[in-house]
RNA sequence: GGCGCGGUGGCAGAGUGGUUAUGCAGCGGACUGCAACUCCGUAUACGCCGGUUCGAUUCCGACCCGCGCCUCCA
């Protein structure tokens, strides 16, 4: 087996990844807040971390994935008051269109989709648990996380208790023993949602829910826990807290962290408003160029999203199906091919995800397909898919990818077939004048016209 | 202020103490009735200044610039 080496957040480094338990790993990825369309930074996480849950299935027996979806929270609560409706309306709503949005991305759906809604005992539990242990307590209807009981909280985000106290946007509030304590439980108003609690009528904060399905599902420790690196403070670092706190073990192996998505240098995010929806964007580009766009940079580089970006995404993967497209020949790919665990596609994912390197691969894979015999053909053929599977791409057939339709008042196929038709025979009669008509017409309509030996094709223009 | 990340050719983006990926776009050629695809060839790189070294884009140090986090956030 090839070694999996992953860069540890907590360590700052590369590490070889050793499992807990190679007959089962366990991987939670920080899943939607669904208040809202996710936008494509939110995709990013999704992506990278899909690719990590095909490569460890590849390499070991069992993989628990479990992504949550926040489904409680004050954002949601608003909106929903803001649209007046139920809560559980708006985020049943935002929960199927983000279920749709990443699977049109060809993101596999997680072994385990875990709402916090379903889990408010559990936390409770943990809560109380943290109370008894001496690492929480009760105060004006909240309960908090005391910081100062854990002596190396702050180690995931290497900041001490000065630094972080050093900024200016702690929230001092009169009932926090210490003003970086952080919330666990707190109350609600008669209007906002609410469960009974040893400490009155209230909801959960936000970093308990991971702790409380990871425990639930996952078990104390796992190995892998991912997320966009704006997670890593607050949120990762109180997680660490409650878990390791709570069942007195280790919480997390390996954290993991992908880098932002950029617009024009600066961070997207909601905040700050300069965010693209994946709805949005599948209007006009194929889920596949939108994935294949978030994979062309490495998971923990920055990646600038521009239109550019896409138009470059979109001709790089015609030219890989166009090799599997072929001129024109028949080529089945050979049946039964596994791709070798030394398949250079299958070590630049055990560095640390380098999809930049896999995605090399294929283009070489590609070429050596280009310029091969037929009766090499099969196999190749066979080994880029089977490597480009790994990554979720090339998924489609290729004529399929090709015509795929952009516009609605788009040439439907008998007309571009009839019009096909009538080329040939102008053709035939060498009438190169009509010919060339008939392809300014098309190209005119959006429809590229190609002739192989066995006949034209044609595809649509994006 | 504290902590962290990064600066690679027109663009995107890996990687490496020497032979300097890969793709997109460009240029030249082959193929084609014309194209497209494909193939062959080709130009353009490692922020700045020092140091270590036979040799530095890679290691070390300083500097400049950009970005992020410091309790909303993927």
């Amino acid at each position: 087996m090839p070694t999996l080496t992953l860069h540890n957040t907590l360590s700052g480094r590369k590490e070889i990844f050793t499992p807990i338990d190679p007959e089962r790993i366990t991987l939670y990825v920080c899943g939607p807040t669904v208040y809202n369309y996710v936008h494509i930074g939110n995709a990013r996480p999704v992506v990278a971390f899909d690719v990590l849950f095909r490569l460890l299935q590849r390499l070991y027996p069992q993989v628990v994935y479990a992504r949550n979806i926040t489904d409680i929270d004050d954002k949601i609560i608003n909106a929903a008051r803001d649209n007046g409706e139920p809560i559980s309306a708006l985020t049943a709503r935002f929960t199927e269109a983000f279920e749709q949005d990443m699977a049109a991305l060809n993101a596999l759906p997680p072994t385990l989709t875990p709402h916090a809604t379903e889990h408010v005992g559990d936390m409770i539990g943990m809560i109380e648990t943290l109370v008894e242990k001496g690492h929480a307590y009760a105060a004006e209807g909240h309960a908090l996380f005391d910081v100062q009981s854990m002596p190396d909280y702050g180690r995931l985000s290497k900041r001490s208790l000065d630094d972080m106290l050093a900024g200016a946007r702690v929230e001092v509030a009169p009932y926090k023993k210490y003003p970086g304590d952080f919330v666990l439980w707190k109350p609600s108003s008669d209007d906002q949602p609410g469960w009974e609690s040893p400490w009155g009528r209230g909801r959960p904060g936000w970093h308990i829910e991971c702790s409380a399905m990871i425990a639930r599902h996952l078990g104390p420790l796992i190995d892998i826990h991912g997320g966009g690196q704006d997670l890593i403070f607050p949120h990762h670092e109180n997680e660490i807290a409650q878990g390791c706190c709570a069942h007195g073990t280790d919480y997390v192996r390996y954290w993991l962290h992908n880098g932002y998505i950029n617009i024009d240098g600066e961070k997207m995010s909601k905040s700050l408003g300069n965010f693209r929806l994946v709805r949005e964007l599948l209007k006009v580009y194929p889920g596949e160029v939108l994935r294949f766009a978030l994979l062309s940079a490495h998971y923990r580089s920055p990646l600038n999203f521009s239109e550019e970006v896409l138009q470059q995404a979109r001709s790089t993967l015609d030219s890989l199906y166009y090799a599997l497209l072929g001129r024109g020949e028949q080529v089945t790919p050979q049946a039964g091919y596994r791709l070798a665990e030394d398949h250079p596609v299958n070590l630049a994912l055990c560095d640390d995800l380098n999809t930049p390197e896999a995605i090399s691969e294929l283009h070489r894979i590609a070429a050596a397909l280009n310029k091969a015999d037929d009766t090499d053909k099969p196999a190749l053929k066979a080994e880029l898919l089977a490597a480009a599977d790994l990554l979720g791409l090339l998924t489609h057939e290729p004529s399929a990818w090709f015509q795929q339709g952009s516009g609605d008042n788009d040439l439907g196929s008998e007309d571009i077939d009839a019009l096909i038709t009538e080329r040939a025979e102008a053709k035939k009669a060498r009438d190169f004048a009509r010919a060339d008509a008939i392809r300014q017409q098309l190209d005119e309509a959006g429809i590229v016209l190609e002739d192989t030996r066995e006949g034209t094709r044609w595809s649509r223009k994006m």
